[in-house]
DNA sequence: ATGGATATTCTACATCTGTAGAATATAGAC
DNA sequence: GTCTATATTCTACAGATGTAGAATATCCAT
């Protein structure tokens, strides 16, 4: 249960990789490219440092590399999901929904489907 | 408008100082040391780097340094939330906090209270 | 003015991150 | 078997971050 934390650069690769799954070098680099602008080379150092670090997992069986990812994203998000509510909500759920509504971020469609859910959570 | 990104070691003066301003380095010192064991000129080094990025300001009228937040903590916390949201949720308030329902991380009050907040959002 | 306590600055250094050129390995084309 | 295109590794380097010793400045008590 080690502390999973991304780098931005690192973010970057790790979305197209839970999107979809396994992708070579060459693919994740064509997708990135318009964005980044980085170099194949950029992208092949930055993967493998994640798989050293155990972020990533490569198949190695054939002529080229095949990346996945080694952590599912529920538990980035649930771990990041934690993190900004225990340091900037205070731990209280209902806290970060207030804020976000009152800021105007929250449709009416998001709002129904919230009361739905909280509805179902209600023993 | 520029970007606001803290470290972890940033975050820890931030919260202390979001909690309670202005304060001297010996006061900040006080309090962090029990839990990060840094001396008193690594937090003098980290406050002196965070009022030159601008995250802090320094009153230094008086015989010592006296600092304070240069930006309120909801701005973070916004900025914080929206980007997990976008990158983690889709922008989907609802789908986080079904997450979070899922995982067992909201108590009943939590989910009243929400419903009372979405219910007054309603328009 | 002198000395001691404390705060602040300078300097330093290891590690991490972003970025990539040069060197090398490898598979497929001929 | 040799050549070529492409993938991978090695090496490198600048800037950010965590951490702090040494040097210095400052204020108070005497």
């Amino acid at each position: 249960m080690k502390e999973i934390k991304l780098t931005e650069a690192e973010m970057k690769l790790m979305q197209l990789l839970w999107d979809h799954h396994p992708r070579t070098m060459t693919e994740l680099h064509a997708q990135l490219e318009p964005e980044t602008h980085w170099s194949k080379v950029t992208v092949c150092t930055l993967l493998t440092r994640m798989q050293a670090k155990g972020t990533i997992t490569a198949d190695e069986s054939g002529r080229v590399k095949r990346y996945s990812p080694a952590v599912p994203k529920e538990a980035v998000a649930g771990e990041q999901t934690d993190a900004l509510l225990r340091e900037m909500y205070g731990g209280s759920v209902s806290l970060l929904v207030s804020n976000l509504v009152e800021r105007g971020q929250v449709t009416e469609r998001e709002i129904e489907q919230m009361m739905e859910i909280l509805k179902q959570a209600q023993s």
